[in-house]
DNA sequence: ATATTAATTGACTATTTTACTCGGGTATTG
DNA sequence: CAATACCCGAGTAAAATAGTCAATTAATAT
């Protein structure tokens, strides 16, 4: 999971589609004009998106794009996992042959961290994004699904 | 915040230092050889994180880093924004000026998210990482503290 | 039918960031 | 004084970002 300006445009550009997009469908241009993103590029995230069925095209004059589903089942970890690239975060690339047949420490601590960012994106949909009302109020209740690690805690060099 | 391979290789040199160096400081070439990173890029992260009082130093021979606080102390969040450049996530460079005189949602949008994941890695400490208990069995309390929007949800061009 | 709209595709490019290297310092210890 | 190890700045190759440009295809409106 990675978390850059490229995410940011593609969360932005689908919440502008779930706020317009509820009559018909809505073109990039639309889009562009709105959010200030360069339509070309654009066209490269949505050419992601609809690879990912989080949209769908339509055609022609008074085509566009659409939400692929309802607001309230798109999570911003989609969003921004269907158009940035899955890194390879081992040195010895998933072989876990770095350190006498053991799989390294290092690879697992941060997947692990990952997937803890990853399963909290993935619990805001663009609904809640949508959604007006302060819920400032609400009770926040903290996350702290602690990480998992391997008994055998030892940095190795993987 | 930024969540890129930079702020893996700190929190994982990080948490080298946490679990090597309880007795004395140790020295970038042992986290190197370790951790298999490049001696003069450590030295690069290592600047940043001295400035950011996440370590002390210690010069000479037998010299190296030490932790700048108790692990319990210092979390993932900490480390990684120490190590990676604050983006600006606005059009208009933070003036607000951008629609009418409102400010932009865009911006506040993704600065509020930003902020969820900010909140989310405060709350996970290297003493965290370090703790051997495999704690996957406690119970896990999902996080969802929902965002918190204008009234006036409206995505202008910012 | 034809013109227009708008998605679709691919190739190409400038800028920035990443992940380093290299070379020289400076402080501290033995 | 010599070895160690932090400190600092400049430079650099490769990758990612954030685009541009041009051409094609499909659907609609006239």
């Amino acid at each position: 999971m990675r978390l850059t300006t490229r995410g940011r445009y593609a969360v932005t550009a689908m919440l502008d589609l779930a706020l317009h997009g509820k009559a018909g469908p809505i073109s990039l241009a639309e889009i562009s004009a709105r959010q200030t993103i360069s339509l070309s590029y654009l066209e490269q995230l949505f050419a992601r998106l609809r690879q990912s069925g989080l949209v769908t095209s339509v055609r022609g004059p008074g085509g566009g794009y659409r939400l692929g589903r309802p607001f309230e089942a798109i999570s911003v970890a989609e969003i921004i996992d269907s158009v940035s690239e899955s890194v390879d975060t081992t040195n010895c690339k998933g072989k876990g042959d770095c350190q006498a047949g053991n799989i390294c420490l290092t690879h697992h601590l941060w997947d692990n961290l990952s997937h803890q960012i990853h399963g909290f994106l993935s619990g805001i949909s663009l609904a809640d994004l949508v959604a007006k009302r302060d819920v400032q109020d609400v009770a926040e209740r903290q996350v702290k699904r602690v990480l998992l690690l391997d008994d055998n805690v030892q940095v190795s060099s993987c």
